[in-house]
RNA sequence: GGGCCUGUGGUCUAGUGGUUAUGACGCUUCCCUUACAAGGAAGAGGUCGGCGGUUCAAAUCCGCCCGGGCCCA
């Protein structure tokens, strides 16, 4: 039993137990958690240290519950925070709480019953804040159980005070940067929410509708004055539009319209001559194939605006209401109007045909209510100019998966419009503007004064610069959530401005740019590509230095995790059964980027690895006496089974830590697994349990010390909770394992052949007494090996009770005969091409020789490189004989 | 409809030109060997989604098709 305890000591391990009974992780897992935080484990120690790795985390929003999706994220973060922090001196792992979206202020009003149209917008953020601090607590619970292991002393909200300053100085920045526009224009609206939104917030839904065929009345055609009653037909989903036609379009190859082009035609019910166009952008196999234009109906009809210098004819108003351009209809509802303007229709005989109609319509992703395009005033960030250096921001990051990239390439390229930033809701970060009511010059808050609210708020002038008019509006619109969350890079180094030197400092500048950027694949497109624009624009500099992509967390069948699928797996359901380490080890189970299945079968293989090392450990620790009377022993003085473990293992480690850094967690797991239980359980733990069943051998017990510390080490970024529990109980009472230097290789230098062939006749042996029905540890009198095993003869006696074990200079009495020629295609193929065959041909009917260790067949002559012979040998001896890939075993 | 990713024993997975395709889970048989039966040993199980092509050689490269996922229309 170690005799490290420390009575004094305050950490939560059970000292006085040593390492008895089984891993109780239950128990377990909570204390050091609970440890963690209070011992302040995870501190970042600032810019002091000589290496640091910094993460900039993507802040999940609080309001909903943690799910796997957020388990499968935080843990691959972890893994990286972890292992660098052993790596590195020290890590910065912040948490944000993202409590400024739509969803917090839906929360607000559900949690508290009431709307925030009653409340002044101050008001209601207090109100946010009030009731998101009960799901922060949880969720930081939720966290904290995960064994995250957040810097617990840098996290921050995004509605707190200084994220709204930071976002303000943002706003403020890029406008003097010459980023930002303000524009009455087409804008992406959600009548349901009245407010704008951008391209990424809308998204498709198949709709059920109706198809209405409708006449229009022929004004002139190509040749002029169309004939009396002469009619066209358009089709349309939507004929409350009809006050908004502006134009009617045929496509270019629509031969039987042809002659319509030039015309114009009238629109029925509201009598506005509108002119016929051709563009190929003209569906012809829907309806018709004879389309009118509308301001806007959709996207097509805001290009067809832009493409033939339409006029505007708004006849839905922000809130989905009927304008006055729609003449009797005003007031209506659009789809009021859509049914009185039906009916009219079909009275003046203007209706030709009402069929159902499938089609896809953009819908608001938050609400799912169709979006209207209307002309509204917003504030821009500028994209489209700089959309080729924004991709070369993206190229400059180092993209784990490398395939990744392109979700980032192919989103830039087909950006079609700027980021509309504005967003007209009453809970969000204010937008620090004035405009004059006199002659409308916008009047920005001064960088000191943020954040600022103008609407309780004064503008920090006395009269309009522009014209000296002392009135002012208030801007009352607020940013977009996307605004603030592509500041996280910013946010965490404490971006901020200087008004004394008059620039933009960081409170913590060696942070940026962040070492590493963690994103789930499906949002690339919009949070990591928007933090990338922000953070480049405001510092000039790529924010991130690698990013890693993870993958969608699948049910068990391999499908998507939704509600509505009711496929659903809480962690909470998860944590009951299984341990954390658990879920960490099935967390480490995939290469990032991939999707990957929720696997209960993972999970229980993580479960057995915990009691394997617990046990392993136990073991170790009642083989070897206390660590600190342990002295290291040099490498000329070690035996050779003990010098080729530790070589083994320097190149374990070395390959392991390769894998860290790559973000290759499957692989680091697979290895440290395979390489722990294999190589250390089944081979060296048992020879070296033989070889101190009669007292100390102090290189053995060495190299077991030594091998087992590396091993924990190892092992704890994946398995913090046991790995910490045995660090405690048998090295260091009162220091956590995770905060020691990552293992290094010793350079040891063994005959690796050697170890491995000693390994086959290990394993050759097991064989031996499993197939004649002995038990593993049966005694055998007598073995012959002939092999290159080295010094390691005595190792493979003591592990397998071998009496006598006796190593042959020539091979045993055996007969050997050439059974096959193997070749090594990668040298004959390209040698010799398409003449292949025949040497194999050759090779199958026995048609060759050998001679002076040359291959002759089909006429040709192979260097001795070129081929292996295979040789099958019979034993003519009384004994039984084994053989391996490098050695020859004989038992009896 | 477009783009990207993906398809390997029953399940999950490694493997980006070299011929006995990796490992895990599950399965079968044997073994309680003083850390561990949640262990150990042995074993069965694959036309690498399908069809063509390139090549001396294809799970791997190319084309088409089929299935799944994600993003975008």
């Amino acid at each position: 039993m170690s005799d490290t305890q420390n009575t004094q000591d305050e950490s939560p391990a059970d000292q006085t137990a040593g390492i008895e009974g089984e891993y109780d992780p239950d128990a377990v897992e909570p204390r050091w958690q609970d440890h963690w935080v209070e011992a302040k484990t995870y501190a970042y120690e600032g810019p002091d240290s000589d290496t640091r790795y910094a993460i900039d985390t993507p802040p999940p929003t609080v309001s909903g519950n943690l799910h796997m999706g957020h388990l499968y994220q935080f843990t691959l973060q972890d893994f990286v925070a972890r292992f660098h922090r052993m790596y590195d001196d020290t890590v910065y792992f912040p948490l944000g709480y993202d409590d400024n979206g739509i969803a917090s202020e839906r929360l607000t009003e559900r949690e508290l019953g009431i709307r925030h149209q009653d409340y002044e917008r101050r008001e209601f953020q207090e109100k946010c804040r009030d009731v998101c601090a009960d799901y922060e607590a949880e969720f930081t619970d939720d966290v904290q159980s995960l064994a995250i292991s957040v810097d617990w002393d840098n996290t921050y909200k995004t509605i707190g005070s200084d994220v709204q300053r930071i976002s303000q100085l943002s706003f403020l920045d890029l406008y003097e940067k010459g980023r930002e526009y303000r524009q009455r224009a087409p804008t992406i609206w959600c009548p349901d929410c009245e407010t704008a939104i951008s391209q990424v917030e809308q998204e498709d839904a198949d709709k059920h509708t109706t198809f209405n065929d409708i006449a229009f009345p022929l004004v002139e055609d190509a040749d002029g004055p169309a004939d009396e009653g002469e009619t066209l037909a358009i089709s349309t989903t939507r004929p409350e539009l009809l006050p908004a036609c502006v134009a009617i379009f045929v496509h270019p190859d629509d031969d039987a319209n042809q002659h319509l082009v030039g015309g114009t035609a009238e629109v029925p019910l509201f009598g506005q001559d509108v002119p016929i166009i051709e563009d190929d952008r003209v569906d012809m196999e829907t309806g018709s194939g004879i389309v009118m234009s509308c301001t806007f109906g959709d996207q097509t009809d805001i290009e067809w605006y832009q493409a033939h210098d339409l006029p505007l004819r708004i006849a839905i108003d922000e809130s989905g209401t009927m304008t006055d351009v729609a003449d009797d209809y005003e007031g209506l509802s659009t789809h009021e109007a859509r049914e009185a303007i039906i009916e009219d229709l079909d009275d003046e005989g203007y209706l030709i045909e009402s069929r159902d109609h499938e089609h896809t319509v953009q819908v608001h992703e938050r609400c799912e209510k169709e979006v209207e395009y209307l002309v509204t005033e917003q504030w821009y960030v500028e994209m489209l100019d700089k959309t080729d250096e924004y991709l070369q921001a993206g190229r400059e990051m180092e993209w784990f998966p490398e395939k990744m990239f392109t979700r980032y390439e192919h989103w830039i390229e087909g950006l079609e419009w700027d980021w509309c930033i504005s967003r007209q809701r009453d809970s969000g970060i204010p937008i620090p503007v004035w405009y004059c009511e006199d002659c409308g010059e916008p009047v920005f808050a001064e960088k000191a004064d943020l954040p600022v609210d103008p609407l309780s708020d004064d503008p920090p002038v006395d009269a309009c610069p522009a014209c000296g008019h002392d009135e002012f509006r208030s801007e009352e619109d607020v940013f977009d959530t996307w605004a603030t969350s592509s500041l996280t890079p910013l946010i965490n180094a404490g971006w901020d401005w200087d008004a004394d030197a008059g620039e933009f400092t960081m409170d913590n500048p060696e942070l940026y740019p962040f070492d590493l950027r963690p994103q789930g694949h499906d949002i690339i497109s919009f949070w990591l590509f928007h933090t990338v624009v922000k953070c480049y624009e405001h510092t000039g500099e790529v924010p991130f230095d690698n990013v890693m992509i993870n993958g969608m967390v699948l049910d068990e069948n391999r499908e998507a995790m939704s509600k509505s699928k009711g496929n659903v797996i809480p962690p909470s359901d998860v944590l009951e059964a299984f341990p954390v380490d658990a879920t960490r080890y099935w967390a480490a189970g995939t290469s990032i980027g991939d999707d990957f299945p929720y696997k209960e079968g993972d999970l229980e293989a993580g479960e057995r690895l915990l009691q394997k090392l617990w046990n392993a450990s136990r073991l170790v620790d009642q083989l070897t006496p206390a660590p600190e009377t342990v002295d290291a022993v040099d490498e000329e003085a070690l035996a050779a089974i003990d010098e080729w473990f530790l070589a083994e293992l320097d190149a374990n480690v070395a390959s392991i830590t390769e894998r860290f850094q790559d973000y290759e967690f499957s692989k680091a797991r697979n290895e440290l697994r395979s390489f722990f239980w294999n190589t250390f359980c089944d081979d060296y733990l048992e020879i070296a349990k033989q070889r101190l069943s009669d007292g100390g051998d102090p290189s053995t017990v060495y190299a077991l010390t030594r091998a087992h510390r590396t091993f924990l080490k190892l092992f704890a970024p994946f398995l913090p909770h046991i790995t910490e529990e045995l660090w405690s109980r048998q090295y260091d009472a009162d220091g956590s394992i995770h905060t020691t230097d990552w293992p290094v290789e010793g350079g040891y230098d063994a005959d690796l052949a050697a170890g491995e062939t000693a390994m086959e006749v290990i394993s050759a042996l097991r064989r031996y007494k499993t197939d004649n029905g002995l038990p593993l540890n049966a005694d055998l009198d007598r073995v012959q090996v002939y092999g290159h095993v080295a010094g390691l003869a005595d190792a493979v006696a003591e592990a397998m009770h071998v009496a006598d074990l006796e190593l042959l200079d020539d091979a045993p009495e055996i007969t050997t005969e050439i059974s096959d020629i193997d070749l090594d295609y990668s040298l004959v193929g390209p040698e010799y091409g398409n003449q292949v065959g025949d040497i194999e041909a050759g090779i199958a009917s026995d048609e060759y020789d050998i001679e002076d260790g040359e291959l002759h067949v089909a006429g040709l002559e192979l260097d001795a490189e070129m081929f292996d012979i295979e040789e099958a040998r019979t034993y003519s001896g009384d004994a039984e004989m084994i053989e391996t890939e490098n050695a020859v075993v004989v038992v009896g």
